[in-house]
DNA sequence: TATAATTTTTAGATTAGCCTAAACATTTCT
DNA sequence: AGAAATGTTTAGGCTAATCTAAAAATTATA
C-alpha cells in the first residue's frame, strides 16, 4: 500500500473518533462533514475513494466504518498526534490550548523511525496532555476507568483523568479556573434548577461550574485518605 | 501576505541555495528543474506564479533571483530545516544520513512559536549537525571562514568544519570511514595524476580519499599545539 | 553569420481535493 | 399513507501543481 496523503488520513482519524461516539461504529456523512468543516459533498467523494482502497466500509445513504487496514493506520495517527501533543507540553512547555493545532500538522510527517525515537524519547508515555491514551507502536490502547464528571456521584472523591480538546475556548477556561489533569475534585452539590455543580478541588477550593463544563471533563475514581 | 504552501516554500528555499553557488546570484529555469526532480515546464509555471506574489524577480529566458520579501522567506526556512536537523541529531539520536529527509518534511510547519521553542530547547545552536549555519530569528547567519578540502593546503592543520549533505551515499561513506565533524584533518600529500589525498585524521589514522569526496568537506583551519 | 544545438516557454492535459446546485433517498410528521 | 423535511449523492466546475509535446528564444558551432 502506498503512503496516504494527509488529508486521507485524517479522514480515517475523525471516522475513528465519530465511530467511538456511536454504538454501533456507523458515521454519517454529515457528522463526517461538520468535523472537518467540508461540504457533504466532498465527504462523499472521498469515502468513495477510500472504499476503493479498502481502508473503509461505505454503504450509500447508510454511513461509513473502518475496515482492518484503515483501523490500523488511523491508530497511528491518533499515535503520532498524542506523542507529539506529549512533546509539545513536557519538552517545549507550550500551554494545553495552543498545541492541537500544531499536532493536526505533525501527525502526517512520514517516518516510522522518527515516531518510535519520538516516543523513546518521552519514555514510552501512556496518555498524552489531556488525560488522552496513546496507542503503543503495536496500536494497543490502554483505556482507563473514567467516567463523565456530568454523571459522577455527589460527595465522591475524583481526579481529573480527561477533558475533551476540541474547544480552544475550553482549554483557556480550565487554565483560569486552575484545574489541571489529576486535581483532586468532588461534586457537593447539583443544582436540579440549571444543574450547575458545586466542585470542591483539592479539598480547598470551592467554585460553581455548569453543566456543559462538566460534559467536557472526565474523572476517575480515587481512594479516600 | 498569507502563508505560502510547502510547495512556494521549497522554491523559495531552493532558489536561495542555487543563487548561492553562482556570483550573479542568478538561478536558471533548468538548474532549478533538476534541483526539484520536476520537468521545466512546471518551474516555470511557478516562477511566474511566485514573481506575481513579489517573492522573486523573474525574467524570461534569463533566469530569477529573491526578492527581499523572498529572500527573508527562505531563510527561515533553512532556519527551520536546520533547527530541526539539530533536534533529530543531538535528541533523538539519528545519524546525519537519515535526517534529511525528514528534515524536508518538518521545516513547512506552520508556527512561529514552535520553531522559537525549538531554538531555545536546543540552546540557540548557531551550526547544525552538517556544520552549517542556523540563521538566527531576525535572520541573521553566522559565516564560519571554511575552505573546501579539495582547495586546502598542504601540511596545515584544519578542523572538519562542514559537509555537502545533498547525497545520502556520501554522508555514509563518512560513517564508514569514521570521520565525524570537528576532527582533525591534514593532508599529507596530494597524488598529481588521479588527484587523490593523503590524509590524516586526528594525528593518528592515515587514508586515501578521491577527490570527489574531497570537494564535499569543507575545513577550517586551526592553531597547531 | 547562418545553422545546429540547447534552453526555455507556451499550450493543452491530468489529478487531488475542494465547491455549489440540483437530484435523489430516507425519515418524520400529520 | 402521503407530504414535508432532512440527509446524501450526483453533476459539473474550480484551483494548485504537476506533466508532455510543440514552439520560440538563446547560445554555440561550423
Amino acid at each position: 500500500m502506498s503512503t496516504l496523503s494527509a488529508v486521507e488520513e485524517n479522514y480515517l482519524k475523525y471516522i475513528f473518533q465519530l465511530s467511538e461516539i456511536f454504538e454501533n461504529g456507523i458515521v454519517k456523512t454529515n457528522d463526517l462533514a461538520y468535523k472537518l468543516d467540508h461540504s457533504a459533498a466532498s465527504v462523499t467523494d472521498m469515502l468513495k475513494k477510500l472504499s476503493e482502497k479498502k481502508l473503509v466500509a461505505y454503504k450509500k445513504y447508510y454511513g461509513v466504518s473502518l475496515t482492518r487496514n484503515g483501523l490500523t493506520i488511523a491508530v497511528q495517527v491518533l499515535r503520532k498526534h498524542r506523542l507529539w501533543e506529549t512533546f509539545l507540553v513536557k519538552n517545549l512547555k507550550f500551554t494545553w490550548d495552543k498545541i492541537h493545532e500544531i499536532a493536526e500538522q505533525l501527525e502526517h510527517i512520514q517516518s516510522d523511525e522518527l515516531i518510535d525515537r519520538m516516543d523513546q524519547y518521552l519514555g514510552f508515555p501512556k496518555f498524552d496532555p489531556h488525560g488522552d491514551p496513546i496507542p503503543d507502536k503495536a496500536g494497543n490502547i490502554s483505556l482507563p476507568n473514567v467516567v463523565c464528571l456530568a454523571d459522577a456521584k455527589l460527595k465522591k472523591q475524583y481526579q481529573l483523568a480527561n477533558v475533551n480538546d476540541d474547544s480552544a475556548a475550553f482549554l483557556k477556561y480550565l487554565n483560569k479556573i486552575q484545574l489541571k489533569l489529576n486535581d483532586k475534585v468532588k461534586i457537593l452539590d447539583k443544582e436540579e434548577f440549571d444543574e450547575t455543580i458545586q466542585l470542591l478541588i483539592n479539598d480547598k477550593k470551592q467554585l460553581t461550574i455548569s453543566n456543559d463544563a462538566a460534559h467536557n471533563m472526565w474523572v476517575r475514581s480515587v481512594k479516600e485518605i
